[in-house]
DNA sequence: TTAGGGTTAG
């Protein structure tokens, strides 16, 4: 037996494989081995002896439970993950002595649903679990929940979770962790984590790498430190992901100096922390040293993959290197990585940005990908920039036609009419608006003090020193007037303001959460902010106005990048 | 014989 396991492990080709099936026929062992060698076919590393497993499997008269295993198991890992679920729909209906699904099956049966978000089926076979009884399978619950969790159900998941009760080990922890940060409810990861510290568990690198990943999305410098002193004191730094989480972390935070030390420690380097560290110099603006690392990796025996070349084009981006980015776009096929629609999309922002729209248009009419809503809303963006009113329409036509139907677009191009004080024209669009049911995406705001997370919506006054931070608005624009601002209107629809107080520009979520670093964070020290949208130009003034005239340094990290104001100016030389 | 949790992205 020992000797046939071994001989299946070291089967690497079709012909390898043939070969041992030959002998275990006529050996007349084959019977006692099927199973086996179906499942060493079914999860080969390329997948490419699925087929023969499936062939084999075919000709089996009547296969036993591990036969379906080995191919359901197979089945969930290849790109279409939903012919696991008709190969288990098809055992279950005809379940006889020798072929019924047990728990195994199940557990890939999920595998297959968390692959294909195939919430309903989940749910389906959870029910089928407590059916046959393996409802206290600690192993099979953490699947459970690992799927609602990916399918994009937290809060089955979190339920699951509660239900298992004792039976809890790590790992189930690790899998609500991590899938409460990979799902946008960072906050509450965070929380879980201190939880499971509290109750006692030991956290290992897969529980830091959800919890580092939750402070990387919050900008939860103090908690983010905590972990990484933890993860250091435990030798879990020996982990490469973990450094790599760790060095997202801390350029997320602000940090990119000391994200750059534990980068330069990393020995074993993989393909994700280069690219890590590439997106980090990008997001803080600082192109060339990015573009330097890109170039370093190469030489350092590491290829550059899709997502190294969009950081790389990312940091020209930001960084204002159009030249740079345009040549490294265009170079991109010819080594073998032929650009995506972020690619895409990244280019047209590059070239918009600059001012090149008719270059960045012809890109758009001319790419081999379909261009999406997020890459017509960047082209927008620019000719918003530039006050090109026909591009503008064109663009708006196509967003329409593509069924977007976000607030965003609409303003931007009642912006462009707006500027050419075109009236009647953003009339039409305020009236589109109203007709249509516009979807907004409300911005917040997060800042860190004293180790607590603040989080602020636009015109909230829901946080419980809500007074105090609009006082200290209104003082802040005495302030800032003297000085010369004049609000910039171009950022709202002009009359929009009676239905809609909450968004106006004195309250954005980023002023809000500026002011309560100057009412509660000591007089030196800075002020971290952390945006879900991109900032927008009147706070970006204001803000570097509140830095000059009250002596602090102020980080805003927005959706795409930091901004570091100092003395009046920004580190993004007002181009973002 | 074979199970559960994992970092980067316009």
């Amino acid at each position: 037996m020992a000797f046939v396991d071994s001989l299946l492990q070291n089967c690497h080709s079709l012909s390898h494989i043939k070969q041992l099936h030959a002998h275990l026929t006529t050996t007349g062992l084959f019977p006692f081995h099927r199973s086996k060698l179906l499942d060493r076919c079914a999860t080969s590393p390329s997948l490419s002896l699925l087929p023969y497993a499936a062939f084999v499997f075919r000709h089996t008269p009547s296969p036993s439970t591990n036969d379906y295993n080995a191919i359901i198991r197979g089945l969930a890992l290849t790109p279409t993950p939903t012919r696991a679920l008709t190969c288990y729909l098809h055992m279950s209906r005809a379940p006889t002595t020798t072929t019924r699904p047990d728990a195994l099956t199940c557990s890939f049966a999920l595998k297959a649903c968390a692959r294909a978000l195939a919430l309903p089926e989940a749910a389906q076979i959870h029910s089928q679990v407590t059916r046959f009884g393996f409802g206290l399978d600690a192993l099979l619950q953490t699947t459970l929940l690992d799927v609602y969790a990916k399918a994009g159900d937290l809060d089955g998941a979190r339920k699951v979770f509660e239900e298992m009760a004792s039976r809890r080990d790590i790992a189930s922890w690790n899998a609500l962790i991590a899938g409460l940060a990979q799902g946008s409810r960072p906050s509450e990861a965070l929380e879980m984590f201190k939880r499971a510290g509290s109750e006692g568990l030991r956290a290992n690198e897969v529980t830091v790498l959800g919890a580092l990943s939750a402070c990387s999305q919050l900008g939860a410098t103090r908690e983010g430190e905590k972990i990484w002193e933890y993860v250091r004191s435990e030798g879990l730094d020996l982990n490469v992901q973990v450094c790599n989480a760790a060095i997202d972390m801390y350029a997320k935070c602000g940090f990119v100096d000391k994200a750059y030390q534990i980068f330069e420690r990393v020995c074993r380097k993989s393909l994700v922390t280069w690219n890590t560290m590439i997106m980090a110099l990008a997001m803080h603006g600082d192109g060339r040293r990015a573009m330097e690392l890109f170039e370093e990796m190469g030489r350092f025996g590491v290829c550059p993959d899709s997502v190294s070349y969009l950081a790389a084009l990312c940091a020209c981006n930001h960084a204002g290197l159009v030249d740079e980015g345009f040549r490294l776009f265009n170079s991109m096929a010819g080594r073998g990585v032929s650009p995506n629609v972020k690619h895409y999309g990244s280019v047209v922002d590059l070239l918009g940005r600059a001012g090149w729209l008719e270059d960045a248009f012809e890109i758009v009419r001319s790419m081999p990908v379909v261009p999406d809503v997020v890459l017509w809303q960047t082209l927008l963006g620019a000719c918003k920039t530039y006050g090109n009113v026909d591009m503008a329409e064109q663009v708006s036509r196509k967003l329409v036609e593509m069924g977007s139907n976000s607030c965003g677009d609409f303003v931007l191009l009642s912006n462009v009419y707006a500027a050419l004080e075109r009236w009647d024209d953003v009339g039409r669009v305020r009236e589109a608006m109203k007709n249509r049911d516009v979807k907004k995406v409300p911005g917040f705001s997060y800042t860190e003090v004293e180790g607590v997370v603040h989080k602020f919506l636009n015109g909230d006054q829901s946080h419980p020193s809500w007074r105090e931070i609009y006082r200290k608005l209104e003082e802040v624009r005495f302030r800032i007037e003297a000085y010369g601002y004049v609000p910039e209107t171009n950022y709202v629809l002009h009359d929009i303001g009676q239905e809609d107080k909450e968004n106006a520009l004195c309250y954005h979520s980023e002023k809000l959460a500026v002011a309560f670093g100057l009412i509660s964070i000591s007089e030196h020290a800075p002020i971290q902010v952390i945006k879900n949208l991109r900032i927008c130009g009147d706070c970006h003034a204001v803000i570097k106005l509140i830095s000059k005239i009250y002596e602090r340094e102020i980080i805003v990290r927005d959706r795409a990048r930091f901004h570091r104001f100092k003395q009046g100016s920004c580190s993004c030389r007002d181009y973002w």
